[in-house]
DNA sequence: GAAGCGTGGGC
DNA sequence: TGCCCAAGCTT
């Protein structure tokens, strides 16, 4: 009959045994990723960035759409950020984004080729710990740890850790683990299976396909001897799970203003949530504010509102705007209600660029027809407040393109 | 060390 | 609906 694994999780014959059964059952069990192959370097930093964060399943098309336009490091490089971020469009964490054009830039500038070491890579804008042990051992085999939420789940799990993986003093324990079993997966015997390579990307391909957050495939895991949480019956209680403070209500106004036939788009800082990305101006309500004085306190802000770029509600400043309805979006920390108000602005040539100081160029709003906001990279609150107008709006490769123009559209709310 | 940073899927 | 959390990094 089949025992538990004798030695003590971390001594070496441990890391030996459970790395192989690892490495084994990672040979007949990865799924077929693109990158996964070739192990091309440039490929396997992309993977891993658009990786941080992001479920595979979401990641995929952003990132065939990624190596269609941007094939090599120095098609990246050669690209404008906007460009790069209207790929990225959708995928979220957007300095993720900004951070892998940089990179880009920085290699192509001092050779043009991703760092072979470890601590090469962990120079990168946008590349950690783990993603500098990931790349390193994927792309180019070296036997450095690569500890995400999966390995810190799988080891704790297998050496039965009380200490939660996210902490300070559970975070040592498993890369004390990992890097035990990476280094023994370096050796001889190790590399005959795959080595760093196949032993990291094991660790994850378990803990994404069977040792997984909620109900672990226990029965079906290589490692089911191994693991000290399977043979007490603890699988269901660790890794114990850290505290998430309540994420917080946020309620503004979203002002979609339309003029001759354009929209007036703004363009976010460089830094921060959304950073670098056009929107729709909007704003916080102050506590008691209505929607309707937070609205005409938002044109006031833009100088919009009579102000100095001359432009001014239709109709005049008393003039209602159309209530579109709301949009809802939840971030990790913030969850926010936009009331989105439909407004027209008259008076002055549309060509006209408001002022503001220069974030990455000479504004900060600007007029975009409907083929021109197509382009522009948006944040997912824009595409909701869109989607209120009724439109008919097609996701193709380059993100969201409109079949009619937006401005012939009626809002079919009432007027608030 | 803690908070900020997106989005979507599962339950 | 609301809440959890995912191949983390930066400040």
């Amino acid at each position: 009959m089949a025992r538990r694994n004798p030695s003590p999780p971390g001594t070496p014959p441990w890391n030996q045994q459970v790395g192989s059964r690892l490495m084994v059952w990672f040979g007949a069990n990865a799924r077929p990723l693109p990158w996964r192959g070739d192990y091309h370097p440039y490929r396997v930093w992309v993977a891993e960035t658009m990786a941080q964060q992001t479920r595979m399943e979401t990641l995929l098309p952003y990132y065939r759409r990624w190596m269609d336009r941007f094939p090599a490091l120095e098609d990246v490089a050669a690209a404008t950020q906007e460009e790069v971020l209207k790929l990225w469009e959708g995928l979220g964490y957007y300095s993720r984004a900004r951070n892998l054009h940089k990179a880009a830039r920085m290699m192509v500038e001092s050779g043009g080729e991703v760092p072979d070491t470890w601590e090469g890579l962990l120079a990168l804008p946008g590349v950690g710990p783990y993603t500098a042990g990931a790349v390193g051992s994927t792309a180019f085999n070296l036997p450095v740890p690569a500890v995400d939420g999966n390995v810190g789940r799988v080891v704790a799990r297998l050496a039965a850790l009380e200490e939660p993986p996210s902490g300070k003093e559970g975070k040592k324990q498993v890369a004390a683990l990992a890097e035990g079993l990476v280094k023994a997966a370096g050796g001889r015997r190790g590399l005959s299976l795959g080595g760093p390579r196949a032993l990291n990307q094991g660790l994850m391909e378990l803990g994404s396909l069977i040792c997984r957050p909620v109900h672990p495939e226990c029965a079906n895991c290589p490692l089911g001897l191994d693991c000290v949480a399977y043979t007490r019956g603890r699988q269901g209680d660790l890794p114990a799970a850290a505290h998430q403070p309540k994420a917080a209500r946020v309620q503004g106004v979203m002002s979609l203003l339309g003029n001759q036939g354009r929209w007036l788009v703004r363009r976010r800082p460089a830094k921060g949530v959304w950073g670098g990305l056009w929107e729709f101006p909007w704003l916080v309500l102050e506590p008691g504010e209505s929607v309707l004085s937070g609205y005409h306190r938002l044109l006031e802000e833009m100088g919009l509102d009579g102000g100095p770029a001359g432009f001014k509600p239709v109709g005049g400043a008393g003039y209602p705007p159309q209530n579109l309805g709301q949009v809802r979006h939840g971030l990790t920390h913030l969850h926010f209600t936009w009331d989105c108000l439909l407004g027209r602005l008259d008076e002055t040539d549309p060509a006209v660029i408001l002022a503001g100081e220069a974030v990455d160029g000479p504004y900060t709003a600007r007029w975009a027809t409907p083929d021109e906001l197509a382009r522009l990279p948006l944040g997912r609150p824009n595409h909701k407040a869109l989607a209120l107008l009724g439109q008919p709006l097609d996701v193709d490769h380059q993100g969201w393109s409109h079949h009619v123009s937006l401005m012939n559209v009626q809002a079919h709310k009432e007027p608030l």
